[in-house]
DNA sequence: CTATTTTAAGAGTAAATAGTCTGATTTATC
DNA sequence: GATAAATCAGACTATTTACTCTTAAAATAG
């Protein structure tokens, strides 16, 4: 079970963090990528592929390619990749899936799940890329490998 | 995609509550069940045998058999049911999927989600099965068909 | 121009989740 | 006891999600 966000979403919201440590306009490749975070090679090249192709990151081939950020880590939140890879579905259904629950007709948890959906979004967009890339960097923090 | 908790989770929160709506001790189908819910029948009933085996629901076959909580709806929760289903997994799990994420070595989203985890936590604790039904009867809730 | 290193693309496979079908068993009623 | 109405059990199918493989194409360096 992957909570809240899809695998190759988590794997895309690790990579983008990942690039967002280099220095800026500096290429990796998904070799590296794969190794540092423990991703399934093939499966990263995939996702990767959709970020270019949504834009968020761009691409280069041959020797000393490889991705990089399209735009400034400071930009870049969270929220823009969980849109581009699982969309923003979470911000809709009913938390028990009641088919009939809605504003005006709601399920008896609607009113706390939408405080915790707002809740959930400001995580997804409080903070930027670079910020959190800088965090990553200090050795107490976690996922560079 | 079945945001937080999986589909039988879902119909099973769905059902526990229609079957709080009842009277203690009332027997419901599974026909009627998902009749009310639009659960495809089948399904619905191997989550129903599951949440019997868990002892969440007693159930008695043959003509005016059907199935009734085991308690009375006042002492189950919402956690109750998801732990029955889901387990807790999601009280673990790091929302990005850092392998390496954890108290001592956290993301950089760790702490937002470590609150919003608890938040979720109350949601499914802080209200019982009884209040909820007593709500969804009401007209301007939703879910009983 | 050739060899090498990288991404691009698309088909294919595997595993997990969701949902179905059939037949047996239990219980109540006539 | 026979019949009917319900759950129980387990095998089966379908769909979605996760992951892999192969070949092509682009870029760089010699």
């Amino acid at each position: 079970m992957s909570l809240l966000f899809s695998r190759p979403c988590e794997y895309a919201l690790q990579a983008v963090i990942y690039l967002a440590m280099k220095k800026e306009g500096e290429r990796t490749s998904i070799r590296e990528l794969t190794a540092a975070l423990r991703i399934p090679y093939h499966f990263l090249a995939k996702i990767l592929q959709d970020l270019t192709r949504k834009g968020l990151l761009s691409s280069l081939k041959g020797p000393a390619g490889g991705f990089a950020l399209e735009m400034p880590a400071k930009e870049i939140t969270l929220f823009h990749i969980v849109e581009a890879i699982d969309g923003v579905e979470f911000t809709q259904r009913c938390v028990m899936g009641f088919q009939e629950c809605s504003g005006n007709h709601p399920c008896s948890v609607h009113d706390s799940w939408a405080e915790l959906r707002d809740s959930i979004y400001r995580m997804l967009v409080e903070r930027n890329i670079e910020e959190m890339a800088g965090d990553m960097k200090k050795p107490e923090y976690a996922g560079a490998g």
